[in-house]
RNA sequence: GCACCGCUAGCUCAAUGGUAGAGCAGUUGACUCUUAAUCAAUUGGUUGUAGGUUCGAGUCCUACGCGGUGCACCA
């Protein structure tokens, strides 16, 4: 084009006034061969496909609704206008102008009488046919699987819209939306391996956070009463089909709640999102299998659980020893702590089991460190994990606001990471000198996002609802 | 980190150890309602990288790189 003496990146805007799919509903009432030559639209979008038929020509045009054909004709556009037409490639970016007819095999077009050349495509898409296929050229390159593969582009824009009702969900019970520091000099709250980066100004080491709990309750501390963030959570861990080194995560916390206050907030959430995308329906499809979402949820106890699927008992659970042995029996590796052995012992015997939405209530002080306890069974906490598909979507609890007791389960906790659990995080000092000011009873609740977003849009892999997956360098 | 599978043209894929191919895309030409447009012609390659075996390697062997799947770890 530039050899033709023409600049086809010269245009700053193009005045659109609709797109592909409003245009396509609004002239739906079109009968075959009719025209509506009175109303003239603009639209520019990426040029799909071209079929040249000599002195006129077809092509279909992509914008973010939809695919609109197009119809040039020579003697309209103009010899030298139509052989600059015929040089586009696809992939180009036009801008085009005309009025809509429905052609003689009966699809509805846009009779182009103007158009723009708004950015050229340097390298060809891919094959129209099979699209782009390689899995990872797919996550290296998304923009080109964004053109090419719209049920991609759809995943993505489901998710926007299941996170903008999810904040439009948690604001209509005026919960305050927070951002706390990603860079910690300590990062607690959960079980993990952290990043480690170094901050120049301070010049100290600094961890990225694998929770927001702890901050989150900090701002209960101070009086937000209801507060909530959807936010990026790092952990130096595995990449598999469920994990990402960096995920999204809702944290939200309600003081004067309960963790069955907060029960009935979940499910409603969830039964609310289900709704949303499925046009209101209370069931979802998951690979072959349908789940029902109607209210009320399963609800089981955790220790039942375990002795419905495995007949291991409260003793035997409870006592460290003996979730030793369990794991044992069911030949896997000796685990750093105890609770690191609860937790392959449910993952083994449990798990499989929680296809239908279940909500697992009344873990063991061992593996809640920050939840409080059962005013009659002090073993026990008042949490759930939300399970669906197998896989857990939230977890909660009523909040521990008890700093003494706080402080004793950290103290716990050095013991276990001398023992060589390297995922217990350092005791956050600081944290307990918050409770000490005063927390209002509070449940809390974390929620896996990207996990809720393949659930709800039916995608077997964590990278189909990342953007940009984590991959290895290239060379 | 371990195991298995994959990597050939821009894309999707072929090729018993014996001259590296097809379709689409691209390029050139024909065509005034096509839609995987059609028809004719045509360009396109360090077969992931580096070694090795062999008269001869896309094919067999070794190492490495990247990806996928499973396992381990984690949510």
């Amino acid at each position: 084009m530039r050899s033709r003496g023409a600049d086809p990146f010269a245009q700053t805007r193009y005045g659109v006034d609709t797109n592909a799919g409003e245009l396509l509903e609004k002239y739906d009432f079109l009968e075959t061969g009719a025209k509506a030559e009175s109303e003239n639209w603009s639209i520019a979008g990426r040029l799909m496909s071209q079929r040249p038929h000599g002195k006129t020509a077809f092509a279909d045009l992509a914008d973010r609704t939809g695919k609109l054909q197009l119809y040039v004709r020579r003697d309209e556009v103009g010899d030298g206008k139509f052989a600059d037409w015929t040089v586009l490639d696809i992939g180009d970016i036009v801008g085009v102008h005309g009025y809509m007819f429905r052609s003689q095999k009966g699809e509805l077009s846009l009779h182009v009488l103007k158009f723009d050349v708004l950015a050229k495509a340097m390298y060809p898409l891919p094959d129209k046919w099979h699209g782009l296929t390689d899995v990872e050229k797919r996550y290296r390159q998304r923009y080109v699987d964004l053109i090419v593969n719209p049920e991609v582009r759809d995943v993505f824009f489901a998710r926007s819209k299941i996170l903008a009702e999810m904040r439009r969900f948690i604001d209509a019970q005026g919960f305050y939306e927070v951002e706390t520091p990603t860079l910690l000099h300590v990062a607690g709250g959960a079980a993990a391996r952290p990043f480690v980066t170094h901050v120049n100004a301070l010049d100290q080491m600094m961890q990225l956070r694998i929770a927001t709990e702890l901050n989150l309750k900090r701002l209960i501390v101070g009086g937000f009463e209801r507060v909530y963030e959807i936010g990026r959570i790092f952990r130096n861990e595995g990449i598999d089909p469920v994990h990402n080194p960096e995920f999204t995560m809702l944290e939200l916390y309600a003081a004067y709640w309960d963790v069955n206050d907060m029960r009935e907030f979940n499910e409603a959430l969830i039964a609310h999102l289900v709704d949303v995308v499925t046009g209101g329906k209370d069931e979802l499809q998951i690979g072959e299998k349908t789940l029902s979402f109607k209210r009320p949820f399963k609800r089981v106890e955790y220790l039942e659980l375990l002795r419905e699927h495995g007949g291991y008992t409260r003793e035997q659970l409870l006592d460290p020893g003996g979730a030793a042995a369990i794991l044992k029996t069911l030949g896997l590796p000796e685990s750093p702590s105890h609770a690191h052995a609860l937790d392959k012992i449910f993952e083994r015997a449990a798990e499989p089991h929680l296809h239908e939405p279940t909500f697992v209530t009344g873990y063991p002080v061992a593996i809640s460190p920050l939840a409080k306890r059962r005013q009659d069974d002090p073993e026990i906490t008042d949490r759930y994990e939300l399970f669906i598909a197998n896989a857990e979507i939230s977890n909660a609890f009523t909040e521990l606001n008890d700093p003494d007791d706080q402080r004793a389960r950290f103290e716990g906790q050095i013991t276990q990471r001398s023992a060589g659990d390297e995922e217990i995080p350092e005791p956050d000092w600081d944290f307990v000198r918050a409770l000490e000011y005063g927390m209002p009873p509070t449940a809390g609740i974390g929620i896996g996002v990207d996990r809720l977003v393949m659930l709800l849009t039916n995608q077997p892999s964590i990278k189909d609802v990342l953007l940009f997956p984590l991959q290895r360098q290239h060379g």
